[in-house]
DNA sequence: CTCTCATCTGAAGAGCTGTTCATATGAGCA
DNA sequence: TGCTCATATGAACAGCTCTTCAGATGAGAG
């Protein structure tokens, strides 16, 4: 049932990287940030923003969703102070404002850029 | 109902960040990756690997999950070659295979680590 | 060959996530 | 003041995700 609940291969090993292992609150957080970023449309709409502000309608028009839906993105990405919005009249213009996120952004699209062959989605070693 | 679907506010923004926006294929690709980290427990366990490999029993121990879990994680990890296993006997040892990700993980957490007060879940504008 | 143990797998259920539709808010304009 | 338009919100539903339980697989020991 448990298996090796008891038992540990490695007993110093184990005691070491859960020592370094990072709080559970930092590895929620970080793991929060990750979620946030792990939507296609939510992605898109952070790419756009990385050039500079725009108003939810064009974000909508740049990213191919509705308006609603791009509202209720900017709504999570915004509780999360990933992205800021500024007012004028009736539209709202919306901002990058996490410099971290924008790190992540920059590191992970660049390394899609030069992965060509990696849509595995298949069993590695079974 | 779609309201601002046919008109846009600053055309040649949208055009310009539409242009630059990257294919769908690759940011699928980067949202799924990103999906892969946005849970705690397996970050636990790509975390538990960055130092080198384990076998699962003891990445169990460390992250404190059952065996079944981290199997489960782990074959998912695998699927996308995040992860690969090296088998001696009974035993299967796991390491950290994909050093793109080994790269956001370390970034996502020298940030996380500086973040003291960076647990909102608030709205930013209203 | 049989038994044990580490790992893997499949099925199933609970909970979360993202989308849509309908409607609300609030600013500018006539 | 009343209309229109950009954005925001709420409810609800479909689909995905994570965990658990039960059992399968395959290697080593006797």
């Amino acid at each position: 049932m448990d298996g090796c609940t008891v038992k540990v291969v490695d007993a110093d090993r184990v005691a070491a990287v859960h020592e370094r292992m990072p709080p559970a609150e930092d590895l929620t957080d970080t793991a929060d940030v990750f979620g946030l970023l792990a939507d296609p449309n939510r992605l898109r709409l952070l790419v756009a923003l990385l050039d500079g502000e725009l108003c939810v309608c064009d974000l909508a028009a740049v990213t191919g969703q509705s308006e609603s839906a791009v509202s209720h993105a900017l709504r999570l990405l915004r509780a999360h102070r990933i992205v800021a919005a500024r007012r004028a009249g009736r539209m709202a213009y919306y901002r990058l404002e996490d410099p971290h996120v924008r790190m992540l952004l920059d590191l992970a699209l660049a390394h899609t850029e030069h992965t060509d062959a990696l849509h595995p989605e298949r069993e590695g070693t079974t």
